[in-house]
DNA sequence: CGGGACTTTGAGCAAATTCAACCATTGTGG
DNA sequence: CCACAATGGTTGAATTTGCTCAAAGTCCCG
């Protein structure tokens, strides 16, 4: 069965969640400008921070589990988190991957709706959901804000429907590398030797196929000399247009 | 290639748009209590009435077109509308299907992310986009609910992928059906024998599958019991439990 | 009653999966 | 310091699910 997913020895998920609080005052973020905090003047800024707490996990702990109370919202500082949800039989398909600058904790009547884990060692920005949706009333600049943010993650999740929908391995696999490219020029890191923080069952469950069709395309793509795989997960473009072809469906 | 989407010769797409104007108040909405509306106090629904206009499309006709710049949003009140993303050689990937109650317009930089056409005959009530926003600024619970709705629709999309990404043919069609059951029976009309307004071809595309799959699950399902075929397009779930436990992915 | 579009069924095929073995890297304990 | 276990990644062979191509059947609607 594909995306069988094993579940791992999990020690519990506060075991090795470092709490930092205050540390990094909202002011001197340096993903400010990635997130939705990026509309806010000083003044509103400082209520964010008033309400705010830096917390780390380390590589693989859970962050938040689909169907629990939404009670805490968070914002990607360090490191890459994944969302997913699980089949009954432990069938698992990655909905997503967050870097820097990206919400995490969309709810559905205020329980989480896919469950959350660090794919890295990330540090996260942590609001309470009830203090934060006061400080919503008074800035509705904020509020516009998430919704504009909604509004780019609906159609990310039309793009990848129809990736796993209608394109094929290498489409799919191309697609995912453009994708990663395409998002840490917008935080500005390198783009084109890419890092893939993620190990290829992630991969393979984002994009719905098998670790073994994973590997076998990234090889497919290395010996048509389209990609080549440079060493500490690097994965350097080398025909970044035969890429964006094959992303778009040729 | 699966997927493949004949463009069918269309006329202009206001060619039969019948604008029917200010026909229906929003006070005498029948969908009302199941649309953004539903927030709204009556001085806030005459404003709001003050906007919209009442607009209906034959069935096949486009709603609105993937990347035209986003100045009219959509809110329907009867009968079905797909939504649709293309990849250059043609296939297809339907996002989804509205139906009374359900919003219709996201946007991305002020351009819409997708195409969506209208499956039966279709009223639609239209707001420009500008007044829309401008109406926001003094309406915060309507905001509040705008966002509320794209975080429902995220839900729903992630739902979606699993589907798309991990789910068997068999599981896909009673994940569909499941659906619409629910739907249906939220817009309170009959939830059993369940009305599929749409044909295999939309069905197949929406579920990342080929018509010929389709109709063979179908049939599959048919023999053994777990559904019954009624004519008028009409799908009795004979074994409801049998749908849940595959929708669920047993 | 006839025509066209849609649906169903059939036969062969292909892309991706499954199952299994092997390889590489890394970290650990003797 | 090196052997070796563990983990993750790659490769191979056989299988399977769903697709392609083709034809026949249905259902509207005029």
């Amino acid at each position: 069965m594909s995306g069988a997913h094993k579940p791992s020895l999990d020690l519990g998920r506060t075991a090795r969640e470092l709490r930092v609080d205050q540390i990094h005052p909202c002011s001197a973020c340096d993903v400010r400008q990635l997130s939705i905090c990026d509309v806010l003047g000083a003044p509103e800024l400082r209520r964010l921070a008033d309400i705010v707490a830096t917390v780390s996990f380390a590589a693989h702990r859970t962050v938040l589990s689909e169907g629990e109370p939404a009670e805490l919202l968070y914002n990607v500082t360090l490191g890459t988190v994944k969302l997913y949800k699980l089949l009954a039989d432990g069938r698992r398909q990655i909905t997503g991957f967050l870097f820097p600058g990206d919400f995490l904790g969309i709810a559905l009547e205020h329980h989480y709706a896919y469950s959350a884990e660090a794919v890295t060692d990330v540090t996260l920005c942590r609001f309470p959901r009830r203090r934060l949706e006061r400080l919503l009333e008074d800035m509705p600049k904020l509020e516009k804000r998430l919704l504009a943010n909604a509004s780019n993650e609906l159609a990310a999740a039309q793009d990848q429907m129809v990736l796993l929908g209608r394109k094929t391995a290498r489409e799919k696999i191309a697609s995912f590398l453009a994708n990663l490219a395409v998002r840490a020029e917008r935080r500005g890191q390198p783009s084109n030797p890419i890092a893939l923080p993620m190990g290829r069952s992630d991969i393979a469950d984002y994009l719905g196929l098998t670790t073994e069709t994973v590997s076998r395309t990234f090889t497919q793509l290395k010996t048509q000399r389209i990609i080549t795989l440079e060493p500490g997960n690097l994965v350097r473009l080398a025909d970044p247009l035969a890429i964006e072809e094959l992303a778009a469906g040729g």
